[in-house]
DNA sequence: ACGCATCATGTAACCGGTTACGGTGTGAAC
DNA sequence: GTTCACACCGTAACCGGTTACATGATGCGT
């Protein structure tokens, strides 16, 4: 409501001549650098308060060399899966005071490039999650000098810092639990081919059939982590009169599609089949009955990459916290016949939520 | 793995040295700027691939004066709300090669004002959100000069353009709905006091059940949208006495606490009491019995309001379009005694989900 | 052969901050 | 009253791109 008029905001410039001195003393006196006289700065102050500048992070990244943005690239933004990381993310970085920057592979691996790309110049380190890439393909796209953080991802050969779940580990837990309640005959709904997670799991279903149930070709039905196909799958197990007395869905977006396809063709759960899914998704507790799973906190995936990445970006090094592999719980609930059911489902989320 | 060596990336200089020419023509040529000779370009394009050169964007968005970047501040992260606005804000911003920078206000009125300064110089436009702001307080932080879409916020005597949903008519709706069911005392669980889509909700409950149920003053309960405010609810409906045949919740995350309470208590939905939320989210269609709702298409808020932004960033004018509101949708379900039920579910989605 | 329009290219000034460096003023010490 | 130290402040270069303008080369018509 002063000065320019026209056009847009004000410039450090503009403050400078408003209070009478220069670009570089007003620079000073806005980023506290103590070379500045008590009321030298108060003037400053009060124009800067006048022309209400805020300095242009554009600007000042370019000199400073650093953005206080962090980037998050993500396959996809479906679901409570990705939400929760996201909120994991943002909690930490909110801590520090950085800023998130999403960026989104929508499944392609060539936007996968771009988005990568996307980033120089806008962020000082990525937190990226490549669930489906070869590792010799992820590491061309990256940038050597941009500090990263894989999301989910075990780096394998790559050197890169990574938080991952075992994968294996949750299937052949669960797997294990299932034949303990006294299954014989556990189909498994595998996720996408090309997804790691999805691999990872049927790796460790296929093992503990083997070893514990002593069965060497386990049925396994095609899935894409998708509610519908495991509506599919259950069409397919109904029609196809697959014997099954439990089945294990990769995740538990796939398991609430079964429950609805198996109710549809009037099986019931977990009377004539147990159903067990992966992730413990908010909706799992609320099912009826309740949706046994194995727990994966999934906002501490994100908000423990953050904080490896911020330790990097802090110069810190990490050592061998620079691999960390979080190992999900069992929930035992109303679909494997467990204790719980929707009645004593509890609430979780006490504050924060919206309409 | 060429020339610097220790330092960062290459600039556009060293692209312009390795292949000959000057930064000018360098930068013509990478931006396809047209006069510039067929091998001129070539060279260039080589040393580009061969530094692997990627335009710092931050230096970039100084002289061009666009970031091609907006800013989307929301209240908070939590639940599937947030993550299906951003989503369909993506889905629009992704076509147009857009990015999206995250700011949390995370409650605080006072972090609002720092999130919206912060996203000065780093965005074109922003998307803000401030469901228990002041009008007047808004005005005071927004840079007039900075193209602005409000969500789900009627601007009311600002000139800003929003998107947002008809919050009283929907409440009007469901609470009319009720009433025709043959709810005699329907009790209202209101959400925050100061927020804005809470207050209209109350107040089209409150009008309806004058108007149509011909009662002054109909009970009332405070919450505040979270799951745990729904049970508490449910304790004082229950332990109070107060008599009711039917509970309005002001969201679904309310509704659904109120259901496991009840449950709880012995009460049966919709036997005893029905129960009606305000969202569908994505969650509503998978409880047993389903819940009626309003449905609002979450998504939909968020890619309209992502599109008018970009219609004002391209210079375009939106007249009448600067107003847009949604009007919710009545699902009636099971906890109405509605038609569907759980066995009755309907995938949703078939795509893109994950783990 | 000459002038002129046309086009590719180079030079340098910007965008809006930060910061190395040099200049000025004050006080104290002699 | 000089000199020196020191604290404060201003000038200007720089970050890495874009782009107005100047320059030189080329083609064309006559």
């Amino acid at each position: 409501m002063e000065g320019k008029g026209t056009s847009g905001m004000a410039t450090l410039r503009d403050v400078a001549r408003e209070a009478g001195v220069s670009v570089a003393t007003a620079s000073r006196a806005i980023n506290g650098l103590g070379n500045v006289t008590a009321p030298t700065r108060a003037a400053v102050m009060v124009a800067v308060k006048k022309l209400n500048f805020v300095p242009h992070s554009g600007a000042r990244s370019l000199t400073r060399r650093k953005t206080d943005t962090v980037g998050v690239i993500l396959p996809d933004l479906f679901g409570e899966f990705f939400s929760e990381i996201i909120r994991g993310i943002d909690l930490v970085a909110h801590e520090s005071g950085m800023h998130l920057l999403l960026g989104n592979m929508h499944g392609s691996t060539h936007e996968t490039a771009a988005a990568i790309a996307a980033m120089r110049g806008r962020v000082d380190g990525l937190l990226v999650m490549p669930p489906d890439l070869k590792p010799e393909l992820l590491a061309d796209y990256l940038d050597p000098a941009l500090p990263t953080v894989l999301l989910n991802y075990d780096a394998g050969p790559l050197d890169l810092p990574f938080v991952a779940v075992d994968n294996y580990r949750g299937a052949y837990a669960m797997t294990e639990a299932l034949l303990a309640r006294g299954a014989r005959q556990v189909v498994h709904i595998a996720g996408p081919k090309h997804n790691r997670d999805a691999r990872e799991r049927q790796r460790g279903f296929a093992d503990a059939m083997a070893k514990i149930g002593g069965v060497r070709n386990p049925a396994i039905l095609p899935g894409d982590f998708s509610e519908e196909s495991g509506a599919q799958a259950a069409r397919l197990l109904v029609q196809g009169q697959l014997p099954a007395d439990a089945v294990f869905a990769a995740n538990d977006q796939m398991a609430v599609g079964l429950i609805a396809g198996l109710a549809e063709a009037g099986k019931s759960v977990p009377g004539d089949v147990m159903v067990a899914g992966f992730d413990d998704i908010p909706l799992a507790r609320h099912l009826n009955p309740s949706l046994s799973t194995m727990q994966v906190h999934i906002d501490r995936l994100g908000s423990t990459a953050m904080m490896m990445l911020l330790r990097i970006l802090r110069g810190e090094t990490l050592g061998a916290a620079s691999a960390t592999i979080l190992t999900p719980e069992l929930i035992a609930r109303g679909t494997t016949g467990g204790a719980a059911n929707n009645a004593t489902a509890q609430p979780q989320s006490a504050v924060g939520a919206h309409p």
